[in-house]
DNA sequence: TATCATAATGTAACCGTTTACATTTATATA
DNA sequence: TATATAAATGTAAACGGTTACATTATGATA
């Protein structure tokens, strides 16, 4: 007494048609006749049916799985980009699945496994660190599988790359701080080998390089983006020989921990010190003071890159060819940078 | 010529055995000798094997998915939850879905879409808003399928659920407000039917009336937990006729809201007044100033909720019998609040 | 109308597992 | 040693779709 299984023989029973024909009506329906196509939908909806995605995975060797990694769940900064993300794929066939990128277990290395297992019909990756094991593998295997790197991306490796334009970015952190009428600038970074790092000190060098500006050493301080290196960053501000008029960081988070480090010193944003930031996460509009910041546009590079996936799964581009895309940045000027006359 | 393909019938031959014994060997080891259990072993190194979790799927009736649906995938209060749920299947056949709970269609009802298809082998559901649809199948089949409640629930059904212990959590602000000297103290909600804001609400209450306190109607003003709405709920509590000496608010978002706003109208936090959230997101540390507030225990709330299912899945539980677990929840002291002399 | 090309349908094999059942092998007991 | 029982293994039938190939229906053309 099989009952609810068997499925699609149900269907084709309580149409009168064969079993090709259901599937082809879910498939390819123009392959079908309007005739059949309106029994079989007729069908369907009489049965209750519901493809039972196992068996379609199965008969067409695919997993119905994007993956993406993330290199921390917790940090708000990702969280719109997965919207984007998940939002695109919404209306396909496919799930995604959200992963913290190091794992849980140290020992684990998350990437390298799904891509040996290909577990994953896509896998789209917003952390620049892999580890050298999936790094080999990435760079053997470019063309034949579908990998993405949004966000960070690491040099030399062929995949697509879905990014801000950092190096932009950061210039125009620049350009607006020196408008302001501030000299001395210090910029908090992110990892020293980070590819973010890399490009947006690019921008600040370059930047002020045009504008004649220089750059004592001591200003500039290393990061890893978080709150509580934000935090210990101000210590070296404040310890400086020669003290920053304002600093500009890699991250929105680092900014707080910062700020929030120079209130408890008694040093007040932006009266007594300027502070910028990088992203312009929901938070930023509420912190004490509003953050003035660049944003990216967080939204657009989750939507593009799922967009970039689905081509690549449908074959309509290859991956391995590296195209780029590079997503404009925007500066929004709130309240945590403040003019000042420059001394001469 | 069937390449990498037919794996288990390559490790049955590399092995010398039968398909049998190479998947006995995988799913119910105790079934087999020591001796073919290790001469599979060395098979399915030798020829690289990788499970078809299709096929295994397809044969088992499962789809090897858990859902959890979080109401907004952006909320930082969630992530660390959703942290201690993927640490928890991390080592399990169950892959992680995670989706925003209303969809980005408007008209998408993904919790009852998701329960209907069955497409999932198990559903965490970090909502307390459900659909009418999707209450009414919850209802039905409460028994028959695996539906966990973390964080947020709906009174009424049957499915386990894992908390914190709201309504303490809001008595100890209460009281430690009380402590402080604070006889006026508003209440910034979450919505008003919302199941956390009844909650805690009831401990307020309590808690004030132990204490003697009154609550003056314009005290209490409803928000929805997010950023903006505290910034709003700020003005209400400016407007006040007899202006409390501090607020309580049900997130530490709404906190922070209120806040930002308190500054920019010129009061300070806590000189002039006295802010008290309810989380301890990561970011409270490092708020300006750092937040008082209440901790919730999030990532045990997510590994509780994790365990949870799996003893569900493996039939050691049954759902619909609503067992309770109720998460201790914890007073940390911050900046935000400040000793007031009680006036006479 | 007969003929042919094309569109629509049907039949059945296959995807890679698990597991009921049959069979063989090992172990304990008389 | 013969026999009964238990443990280990093997054979083959599912699971529910897709699709190559064969077949039938349809329409156009001579």
């Amino acid at each position: 007494m099989k009952s609810g299984s068997n499925s699609i023989r149900e269907v084709a029973k309580a149409a009168g048609v064969s079993i090709a024909s259901v599937s082809r009506t879910l498939s390819n329906p123009e392959q079908v006749s309007e005739k059949t196509r309106s029994l079989v939908m007729d069908a369907i909806e009489k049965t209750n049916y519901k493809i039972n995605r196992a068996a379609r995975n199965l008969r067409m060797h695919q997993s119905g799985e994007i993956l993406v990694l993330v290199p921390n769940l917790g940090n708000p900064f990702f969280s719109e980009i997965l919207s984007g993300i998940e939002k695109t794929f919404q209306n396909t066939y496919y799930n995604v699945l959200i992963a913290n990128s190091l794992g849980y277990d140290e020992s684990e290395d998350l990437l390298a496994g799904h891509l040996e297992n290909n577990h994953a019909d896509g896998i789209i990756i917003l952390d620049g660190q892999v580890s050298p094991r999936a790094h080999s593998w990435l760079s053997q295997h470019a063309a034949k599988h579908n990998v993405i790197f949004a966000c960070e991306w690491v040099d030399g490796l062929e995949q697509p790359i879905i990014r801000s334009n950092n190096a932009q970015g950061a210039a125009t952190a620049i350009r607006y701080l020196h408008s302001l009428g501030h000299r001395k600038i210090a910029h908090v970074t992110g990892p020293k080998e980070n590819i973010l790092t890399l490009a947006r000190s690019k921008g600040v060098t370059e930047e002020q390089a045009r504008l004649g500006l220089t750059m004592d050493p001591e200003w500039v301080v290393e990061g890893n983006f978080s709150l509580k290196s934000g935090y210990r960053a101000a210590e070296k501000i404040l310890a400086a020989k020669n003290r920053p008029t304002c600093v500009f960081c890699d991250s929105d988070q680092m900014a707080f921990g910062l700020i929030s480090r120079f209130n408890i010193e008694g040093i007040r944003v932006p009266e007594d010190i300027s502070v910028m930031g990088f992203d312009d996460i929901e938070l930023s509009e509420f912190y004490v003071p509003p953050l003035t910041t660049i944003r990216q546009n967080r939204h657009g590079i989750g939507t593009a890159a799922a967009e970039r996936m689905l081509a690549l799964i449908k074959n309509e581009i290859t991956s391995g060819s590296n195209q780029e895309c590079k997503i404009e940045v925007e500066l929004v000027v709130r309240n945590s940078c403040k003019r000042i006359t420059t001394p001469k």
